[in-house]
DNA sequence: CTGATGGTTCGAATAGTTTCGAACCATTCT
DNA sequence: AGAATGGTTCGAAACTATTCGAACCATCAG
């Protein structure tokens, strides 16, 4: 019996802190990773860094912080990670936050 | 003829970058700030911290992070300074979303 | 002018974040 | 089982942010 890293721990709705949230989109690359979400889940191998090159183990820090932040949802699928935004979760604790923020981000 | 301390520099409202702003609003000190504003401006000097023995330089480079990223103004005013959030800027540039980290540190 | 009040700036120490290779884990395909 | 693919974790180096004292600037009161 391994370390089960299939399951990634994520914060409960309620532990969600505001400042941890707006620390996590507050990077752009880690912003850039939450449009590319923002018209639904994605496979993280979908999913594009400005760099092509960046390293794996980069990649996965940047998802570790927006999933640590709750702003992100990592879950094991098939031999790879689906990613999506846990909207429903943010919209209870910070209503219109994610929608402004991804309004904002677009427009550029 | 001195520095001029006295203006000091705002970004332009075309400047701001959202995630200068969003990592501004990420501190938890900062935001306790920008709540305090949120109901009109202030005088720096009836501005609290959290911990009312913080040296003054700490308070004034948190005023110099919010200033920097565009989120408050802060002009001179008499002997001391007056704090204002740039809510028109804000809302040009990022629609709803001052309103909604606002609202959502609120609640808590 | 002098002193008191209110703030900014600078520099240095401390703390925290980011980056990335190496090692490892999990799933699928042959 | 073995090899390939897709990700995570750990640790160390590089970088960035925070904290705070000391020195300084600006305005007002006497």
């Amino acid at each position: 019996m391994a370390l089960e890293i299939t399951d990634l721990p994520h914060p409960a709705r309620d532990d969600l802190r505001l400042t941890d949230v707006l620390f996590a989109l507050s990077d752009p690359e880690r912003l850039a990773i939450v449009r590319q979400l923002a018209d639904g889940p994605l496979e993280m191998a979908h999913c594009h860094l400005s760099d092509p090159l960046m390293p794996k183990s980069t990649k996965s820090h940047l998802m570790k912080v927006l999933r640590e932040a709750g702003v992100i949802r990592n879950e094991s699928l098939g031999r790879g990670r689906r990613l999506s935004i846990r909207h429903e979760d943010l919209e209870a604790r910070f209503p219109g936050l994610i929608g402004s923020v991804l309004g904002a981000a677009a427009k550029a």
